[in-house]
DNA sequence: TAGATTGTTAATCGATTAACAATC
DNA sequence: TAGATTGTTAATCGATTAACAATC
């Protein structure tokens, strides 16, 4: 009971309170309400308060929510009250773009470990990472206790590289590639596919 | 009534229907069933049967639905069976990995117009685009009737953008600023941002 | 205190799923 | 024909929302 049967659909909400707290936070604001985070997040406010009340208790009447706790609090929550080591497979221009993008690293998601199947490109080094022969990713993966895995290689290789990660130990995986993976139950997937979002939309379009 | 209150969740989904029968098709294979399907997108099969009732009839009993067939009729229904031209709001680091992407032209989108505030980056060309002045964006927007936008500046600088964007005609944002934008309710916006992705995933590591 | 806002309950709303007649 | 699979109905399941007592 309690904490561990959150409905994932809340789970995926807590990242986008989270950056708007932060967002707040760093324009100074000390005090926030559900009203004005919903304002903010296009949301209703007793969605907001119904999501953070399964973690706990959080605000008080009358006065909504200090910022600062509540970010720390959603930040602990998360688990990204720490730094993790991502390993990203493929190397190519989307993977290069991934791995000199620093908007990972200042969110604590560190990439450690690049792989790509071009011997040319084993030893380059990228911020805090260094590409390595994709034979080498089982190994490294497991020596270094790596859970994450970023995986940008085409579509066809996919499945196969997510079997590889999560043989190796990765419980975590951010996918690139359009294509659904088959993965079991203890492993995570979350999909990056901007082409589907424009089609979506284009739905809409007159 | 009838097609045009299909629930969001259901347009959603198209996108990945296509994809998966886009890969059928190149694989050639001509038949398909909501079983097949479902299996490899580990949804349900009465789901998929349900989401394609809202526009039609795809299907034979027994048999199942042709590949070919039913990709063409999705992309007909989400207007991805044409070209559609695309402004880039922002030539940073991401900016220019987005403009150099060919993913996006592949499927139809195609990005003619790319804005950016820096003096030094405008003129150069990049695949099916110019950059030019941020100033231009209303002009050229407006004049080349485009529809669909993708925003790459910092975050504090998309809602400014994004009120210049609807305000000479756009109707579909694709933003991968990490905040959440306020649009009237004729405008359509996706969000890219694979640190959220990362973040909703970390919940679930131990 | 009076006003504001929380956390929670219960009602509403909407989406998913199981089941099956129809039929290829 | 017999087997397979659709499209659809009705039931189930789950998420959102409105409302309000509690209380800062």
């Amino acid at each position: 009971m309690g904490v561990r049967d959150v409905p994932d659909i809340v789970i995926g909400r807590l990242p986008i309170y989270l950056r708007t707290l932060n967002l707040l936070s760093e324009a100074g604001q000390e005090f926030t309400s559900s009203q004005e985070l919903g304002k903010r997040l296009g949301i209703g406010s007793a969605q907001i308060r119904k999501d953070l009340s399964h973690f706990g208790e959080f605000g008080k009447q009358g006065t909504g929510y200090e910022v600062s706790f509540l970010r720390d609090q959603i930040s602990r929550i998360l688990n990204v009250d720490r730094d993790w080591d991502v390993a990203l497979v493929g190397f190519g221009d989307l993977g290069q773009a991934i791995a000199n993008y620093g908007g990972f690293a200042t969110k604590r998601f560190h990439i450690r470990a690049i792989f790509d199947s071009d011997p040319q490109k084993i030893g380059e080094e990228v911020n805090e990472g260094v590409v390595e022969s994709i034979e080498k990713l089982p190994q490294i993966i497991s020596e270094n206790n790596i859970k994450v895995a970023i995986i940008a290689v085409p579509a066809g290789a996919a499945q196969e590289v997510t079997d590889v990660l999560i043989k190796a130990g990765v419980q975590a995986i951010l996918s690139y590639a359009p294509i659904t993976i088959i993965v079991p139950d203890n492993v995570h997937v979350q999909y990056i596919d901007p082409v589907m979002h424009l089609q979506k939309m284009a739905y809409y379009l007159t």
